[in-house]
DNA sequence: GTCTATAGTACGATAGAC
DNA sequence: GTCTATCGTACTATAGAC
């Protein structure tokens, strides 16, 4: 710490992206100045434009790098043999997923009016992407739902929200939650019996 | 319009906050400066100053009358006889009260963390108040839920969630929401029948 | 009640020394 | 690769004329 010189080109970097991807999700993109990221880094203001291009570009780097990786990551997923098992699956992934990530995933979702309009259409799409892995899913003929493209989007909507809320070391395991959401999301899309009814 | 002087103050106030309410779920409260929101009423920025204390009051102002509006709203809903009609009732109301005011709901939720800490406080009890509406419903031993604050975080969540994709004549109309998204709520909630099944 | 003008501060980004 | 210093700009909020 407060070292004054020296090379550090492969280390600053990701520990600009760090500090950045956290001050982002505390306090938001536009209310975090350059020079408090490069304070949380240790360097001087100036130092950051050796590593990003802007501000911008540090936001979009981020998101989409949160995107690739999510992505990557749900499509990597074993094959289940039935409907009802993918749902499941999916459910417990993208919650597992989203509470190891929460400011990957504050960021991926309250920032994306401070994207610019290119870098918007881009993270747009990726995230359209993952919800058609969802909405493929969900149109197996076994959930009957009248609008698989809706209900991709509320169970989404569900399942995400449980990073507004969720805390380690609270009453609720992570292992609980995966499994509440599941059955939830089980019974929503017209499962009759979800994966364990606790009880 | 661009007229210069003259005594507005009965009509001016209104027509701040409605300017601030717009341009702030639009862009964001950090990104919008006073005097954005001075130029859209077509006053100068210190004249704001005459109606609000600062831009943090401003802000604060119309998250508070949200959710007081929204509180009002929801306890003045006619006693349902069932459980399951007061859900189905609770959901149609969140999606129609939601749908008709977007940029209110969009900054409730967003700008939290752009709240002084004494504000967040106010703000959050009256959020917890509204849950707690919805967690006194799903209590019921009809619902049979392993976790109902849980579920309450979780229904609500998943029916704001509409707020994000639904546009005004687009292929759904407002009935269908809040038809589809009433009954996955109810059989997330671990109802066998939901109103209509649409078939 | 609104205006003009400005104090005081902070910002993003760049230039040039080391 | 990081530093110091700074340019040019924008901001919130206030003071004082009308």
């Amino acid at each position: 710490m407060a070292r004054k010189t020296g090379s550090h080109s492969e280390i600053t970097g990701p520990r600009i992206r760090d500090a950045a991807l956290r001050l982002f999700a505390r306090h938001g993109y536009a209310t975090v100045s350059m020079r408090q990221i490069a304070a949380e880094v240790g360097v001087q203001a100036g130092a950051l434009y050796l590593y990003t291009a802007d501000k911008q570009a540090l936001l979009f780097d981020l998101m989409q790098d949160h995107m690739i990786n999510l992505l990557a990551a749900v499509e990597a997923l074993p094959q289940m043999p039935t409907p009802q098992a993918r749902l499941e699956q999916f459910a417990r992934f993208h919650i597992g997923y989203h509470l190891d990530r929460p400011d990957a995933v504050f960021i991926a979702y309250m920032e994306l009016r401070n994207l610019s309009p290119e870098n918007f259409a881009t993270i747009e799409a990726l995230r359209r992407r993952y919800e058609d892995y969802l909405q493929t899913i969900l149109q197996d003929g076994a959930f009957a739902l009248p609008d698989p493209k809706m209900a991709t989007l509320a169970l989404i909507a569900m399942l995400t929200g449980v990073t507004n809320w969720y805390r380690e070391g609270g009453r609720l395991s992570r292992e609980d939650v995966q499994t509440l959401y599941a059955d939830m999301a089980l019974r929503a899309a017209g499962v009759a019996g979800g994966a364990a009814q606790s009880g």
